[in-house]
DNA sequence: TGAAAATAGTTTCTCAGTTGACAATCAAGC
DNA sequence: GCTTGATTGTCAACTGAGAAACTATTTTCA
């Protein structure tokens, strides 16, 4: 059926030929996008946002207790946000605040509890991000990581 | 300074050695999410969100009035979220809801008002752009939008 | 030393986005 | 035709994250 009353509508539009960076940058937004989203809604089945596994995987890869800041800045996040997160994991016995000698911070550890839901849910954590990557091959993958590395400058470390 | 009271301390830790498409993965994420983080402070300027403004040029792409709920399915948004940019760019005049012959749909269009803004705000957002794909060659930046589309299909298109 | 600046964490407020319920309208099947 | 089921948009309630103000500490340096 043709749209009768187009007719008497504004047809001003903005011509716009995206460049091939634009196109890359969209194209990688909207990936980003959807990967989160797909991770958000596994994480929601265990109680916990991928920001809250996301600490636990960042308490368990540290070789000391992380301060609240720290774990902040690596997940590019603010302290306020950490906070309520810590809180979450404390309440469901995962993590748990250590005092600190200096007593304005506070550290954090993983707890057993923690590291056991950690060593539980991992297969299929991994499983589900081998499964997001598959339509790639290997090299492909390496490149992805490579080009991705570059476009932010961490390829240099 | 030693920390000294890591006598006492859970030391258990779950051994993860990412893969490949893990890696690949997790970065894919981080780059995404800082990408959106810098569209947002962009926008944040002229008082819109980045989706404000996806909307805006999904419009301005669109040959003829979309329909809230196809605006929300090109931008992966809910039809609830949609409500709400539409009525922020109506009332910042960028957009007006037009009646459907289908009086359950109510139609979309650009406004003279939005076009003119899209054409004075392109020129940056497009520089925007460039600039956040600098560190890549031509060929790489193609070689990245192959890739992603393969990672989600949208390469068939 | 002691006052000012800096830092860590928390709290409060706000905001964009999602979920779920709802009313209005259309489509399908009997 | 008429009823049942789908679809569209909206509204209210909730959620997660950020910003700014605040407290408690530590550091700086005059």
């Amino acid at each position: 059926m043709a749209i009768k009353m187009a007719i008497k509508m504004t047809v001003t539009k903005v011509k716009i030929t995206p460049s091939v960076a634009e196109q890359a940058l969209i194209r990688l937004m909207r990936v980003g996008d959807r990967l989160w989203r797909a991770s958000d809604e596994r994480f929601s089945r265990w109680g916990l946002t991928d920001n809250h596994y996301n600490v636990l995987r960042i308490l368990n890869g540290a070789r000391e207790p992380l301060a609240q800041t720290e774990i902040g800045r690596q997940m590019l996040s603010t302290r306020a946000n950490v906070t309520k997160l810590i809180d979450a994991l404390e309440e469901k016995g995962f993590a748990q605040r250590v005092a600190c000698e200096d007593r304005r911070v506070r550290h954090v550890v993983l707890t057993d509890a923690g590291a056991e839901f950690l060593a539980t849910t991992l297969e299929e954590v991994i499983g589900a991000a081998q499964t997001a990557m598959k339509p790639l091959t290997r090299e492909e993958q390496k490149t992805l990581f490579r080009l991705l590395g570059k476009l932010t400058g961490d390829h240099e470390r």
